[in-house]
DNA sequence: TTTAAATGTTTCAGTTTAGTTACAAAGAGG
DNA sequence: CCTCTTTGTAACTAAACTGAAACATTTAAA
């Protein structure tokens, strides 16, 4: 998958400079002159690092990121500064910022700087890479768990197929013969009632108060989480 | 606890610079001039750190990340270097560095990104020390043993390896697989029922009365503590 | 409204998986 | 050596899961 990357720099030439470059080496990158949408932004994409200038004309880069620190915006930051005292270095360091550079600044240093920043965080991560999330259930496949909002609930390995299947294939309907080759590994000598009944489980388990109705059912066809 | 920094560097008036510096705020400094004893030094003490020449008169610096790092030592690395062309910090960095300093450095500075890249690797570090509790379990893997509460109970070496993993992964489902690699460092000639009992003998030890569940099954996977 | 088909619900038994116990082999320490 | 502890395996028991069947309810079309 590719990595995103949002740059904020309010010199349109180093912004263009960067969206071309970085997107030629194969990151996706957002490109902003103001940090107006950036927030906004960080809580609707994925944003795996966050190019940003020190010197912004709405607000101190440093300020912006100790902002969002704290409200546990973790995405990695590199500075980029036209200013190269000793005092905004640290400034910026203490301030959460992930590494910094100074302008003019070489691109090629630039893009091993951000290929480290992003390594770093890598491992993190790649464990939101297993979880499938609908609405308020999430599934947690390396931990093995399935939440309901807040509560932890515990499915059987077949009930944990079937959801999985169903959230990664949200908004589809799925037919009996989908579902049974899927998980039963078998359309010929399995019940196709069997299906039933396992929906049926699993609705239970996912709804207790039959209020959600987050699988929906289909007649004549199969089934849905929608 | 105080953290560690190992320095290598064949120029005994930085070396001496950054042993005396790096001790004042704080830092344990374990200075050498050459590689030599660096790899015993790093299997035997507790090294948060290396801060390393590019040129050495032994080994070229870069090589030999690149050879602890084909160790699996994780270590984060530090390069100071007199060159300053893109070359060489590329090289660098792509042999496995997370930072690299040119010389003439800003002493600031860089303390600034010791800390920077300490402050990455603090997560990973500190499950290694002896933070190893969960609840009222504590794990002293110096003393080798085991108090529930304040009780003291005697595992034998297996049990402390199992217990050892779960915690260190608590709330994770560890499944038979992971842990006959881990613990019994086999997977073919074990048999899958032999975790079965070591996990049985494992729970009676820390929960002889039952009430406290400390370790769930999870059916059809594995166990976890939670 | 009636009727037939489809789906939902409950129950039960076979299967799978985990827990328990017993025992013997391997290891540690004297 | 001998003894005690640890640990792997096997046999057995207990519990959970799951498919099928029987029965109930819903749906949609006539």
């Amino acid at each position: 998958m590719k990595e995103h990357i949002l740059v904020v720099d309010d010199d349109n030439d180093i912004l263009e400079l960067l969206e071309y470059n970085l997107s030629l080496v194969g990151y996706d990158v957002l490109g902003f002159l103001n940090t107006k949408h950036v927030r906004r932004v960080l809580s609707e994409e994925k944003i795996d690092l966050i190019i940003m200038d020190r010197n912004l004309p709405d607000i101190e880069g440093s300020l912006y990121i100790e902002m969002l620190r704290s409200k546990n915006i973790t995405t990695p930051v590199i500075f980029l500064s036209a200013k190269d005292s000793q005092k905004d270095i640290k400034d910026g360091f203490l301030r959460g910022a992930d590494d910094y550079i100074t302008k003019p600044f070489d691109l090629e240093e630039l893009l091993l700087r951000i290929k480290a920043v992003l390594g770093r965080y890598k491992q993190e991560s790649k464990q939101n890479l297993d979880n499938l999330q609908y609405n308020d259930i999430k599934l947690d496949l390396n931990l093995h768990k399935v939440f309901i909002g807040d509560y932890e609930i515990g499915l059987t390995r077949l009930e944990t197929s079937l959801l999985q299947l169903l959230i990664a294939n949200k908004g589809k309907v799925l037919d009996r013969d989908f579902l049974l080759k899927h998980i039963w590994k078998d359309t010929q000598n399995i019940h196709k009632k069997t299906v039933n009944v396992a929906i049926k489980r699993l609705k239970e388990k996912i709804d207790p108060g039959k209020d959600k109705e987050y699988i929906k059912t289909i007649r004549g066809v199969g089934y849905l989480l929608a």
